[in-house]
DNA sequence: TTCTATAACGATGTATCCAATTCCCACGGA
DNA sequence: TCCGTGGGAATTGGATACATCGTTATAGAA
């Protein structure tokens, strides 16, 4: 197995332990570690260059994420998130973000407004599936950003986290962009005149039509 | 440093690592381990009877679920909330809690009614702040518990467990019995009816009127 | 008193062991 | 042929010893 790169490589401000933490996570949420694939410590702590430690503390720290499953004396693989999984965190995804959406447009600036609006244009064209997702994340964060409620951003951002990166682009070709788009304008347009209420109760419909795309396709 | 216990006592069929961070989780939430108060590797070792592996394992761990905070090259400390973090985090309780009685109204039988009047039955001779705080997490959990959406029930509880055993007491203490009580028989009363609604909205009200009080402690 | 050099301490990470468990496969019996 | 079964290889879980590096506290110098 080549060592994919030195760990360390750059500013090393961070621990050997956050610098594996966070790689995984990427390599998790890109699919390059499938779904329930086996993460072998001798050939991770190869593959980096480092020795078995870090890699136990980053995995653990995957696992309490829920990105990582251990079994006992069998070790840890890339966690496997049922259909039925998904409709759960999108959810909770209701739960937390139509709360801090009516939370944060008391407090959302133009400033704020015209980055939404630079990100819907960037939405516009962008080519495939997978760009929608990234903007459609970028967007709804765009949206929660300005609420100052640290530990609802947090939960929010844990919550999307746990969407596998394939998970994201087959929603987004599953919902196509059209309708999302629209949602997304007229969102916008809400929070643009600061009604909160109507704002949350078309954001909770918005993630709805996700959950009814999922159950459709689920026959 | 007196060796506390040995770890693995019991059944061992969990890892040395999860029996620690199920331990360390205990003496947090009790208090017993101070906010603030340094984790030191080999007194917890010593402590424990282990090697500092599964310690370390323990404590990443417990850093994912907020409880303990690591800084760079000076290990992990019991994590401090602050009076701020508890309104956001009782933020984060509207917003999922409110969600999860709306949605599991529709599926709670007779029997789960009778399970909360029993507690809130319990909750009237309770005799200090202390109980108060454990019956309270009780009904609500029990409120709640009917969903069958198991990852809304674990965002849940991973936010409540944020809460120290400290910090819950303190706001039993603030908010005294009466009228938490008389909001929990009203709620129940709702929830008897169906009416989710209405329930949600009581719901944040009672969640609300602690944000209030420990505001008004602040000054 | 204040600044600085230094020593002690603890975190972080490596290397090496060992025990226990799981898996894998070849062998033998029905 | 198919199905247990036994045993070894592979892997995890954990311990120990050791090196290195920041941080912190201490002691000495200006």
């Amino acid at each position: 197995m080549e060592q994919t790169k030195d760990i360390r490589g750059r500013g090393a401000n961070g621990s050997t332990t956050e610098a594996l933490a966070a790689a995984l996570r990427a390599e998790i949420a890109e699919g390059r570690l499938a779904p329930g694939s086996a993460l072998r410590q001798d050939e991770l702590a190869a593959r980096f260059g480092t020795s078995r430690i870090p890699i136990r503390e980053a995995l653990r720290t995957l696992q309490a994420e829920g990105l990582v499953t251990y079994s006992p004396n069998r070790g840890a693989t890339v966690a496997v998130v049922s259909a039925r999984e998904i409709q759960e965190m999108l959810e909770v995804r209701i739960a937390l973000e139509c709360h801090a959406i009516q939370m944060d447009i008391p407090l959302t600036a133009g400033s704020d407004i015209d980055r939404m609006r630079k990100i819907l244009q960037a939405y516009d064209v962008a080519p495939d599936p997978s760009a929608w997702s990234t903007m459609n994340w970028q967007f709804h964060w765009a949206l929660y950003a300005p609420s100052d409620c640290q530990r609802l951003l947090e939960a929010i951002e844990q919550n999307w986290k746990r969407f596998s990166s394939a998970a994201r682009v087959q929603i987004s070709t599953l919902a196509g962009r059209e309708r999302p788009q629209r949602e997304h304008h007229e969102l916008l347009a809400l929070v643009e005149k600061g009604d909160g209420a109507r704002a949350a109760a078309l954001l909770a419909d918005h993630i709805r039509d996700t959950q009814r795309s999922i159950r459709a396709k689920m026959r």
